[in-house]
DNA sequence: TTTGTTCATCGCAAATATACGATTAATCCA
DNA sequence: TGGATTAATCGTATATTTGCGATGAACAAA
């Protein structure tokens, strides 16, 4: 797509909400993040079995779900072990409390669908 | 795309969280968030001039997360002044907090790249 | 070596998302 | 009434995501 504006600068902790966010953009990264998280352990590609999706779809989702660092794979041959990666998922965890917890607070005390007056907002 | 396959079931709680997440999931939108969560009350689309992207791009992306509900406007013309929509705000902060804190400790401790016994997984 | 199992990757098709300029709608002000 | 201002929407082009089947790679067991 045309792209003839300069180009948008984005600070660390932006992309990487962004990217994290996407990770979780789609319901059944969700529900595979779910059934990691509450084994006592680790979990294997049977999630085939439990989600009605081709193979390669779910190999797909995972991969993209390890590349955001959220789940580990252990290699355990013919198959592989996947499992919650703790040291990204306690940085996603951290990095969506910090942004959901701004500074300062934000209370908009705007009554919606009636003007505002000038100069409460720059 | 070619869905055979069986429809996929989602909780409600899966599908929520992965529309909250596909709102947050690009870098300009985080960028608004982050601006409209600073401000003491509301803010309005001189977005336009503190992000080099084109009107109707800024406006897109405001009308996904008005979708979301992450954000609301109020209608003062010729502008309009954008908020953070506490509810939503808040609606979101709990589902990840609560996503994030699964009830299960997960603690997986299957040494990566070492053959785990089997039997400590379903 | 051959066969079977498991999973990743490839190749393709369809759906969605992203970005822009142009246009339209709504509202003020002269 | 006729501009001016602001922002949404439309139309379009391109990029990315999603999903599938087919294929390939790695390994265990026969």
């Amino acid at each position: 797509m045309k792209r003839t504006l300069s180009v948008v600068e984005y600070s660390g902790e932006e992309e990487a909400i962004a990217l994290f966010a996407k990770a979780l953009s789609h319901p059944v990264r969700i529900k595979i993040l779910k059934l990691l998280a509450s084994q006592q352990c680790c979990f294997t590609g049977e999630l085939t079995e439990l989600i009605p999706m081709a193979q390669s779809t779910i190999s797909q989702h995972l991969k993209s779900l390890l590349e955001a660092g959220l789940i580990q794979g252990e290699i355990n041959p013919p198959k592989v072990r996947y499992c919650i990666n703790q040291d990204g998922w306690l940085k996603a965890h951290s990095i969506f409390e910090d942004f959901f917890t701004p500074d300062r607070v934000f209370g908009c005390d705007c009554p919606v669908a009636v003007r505002a007056p000038e100069g409460r907002c720059r």
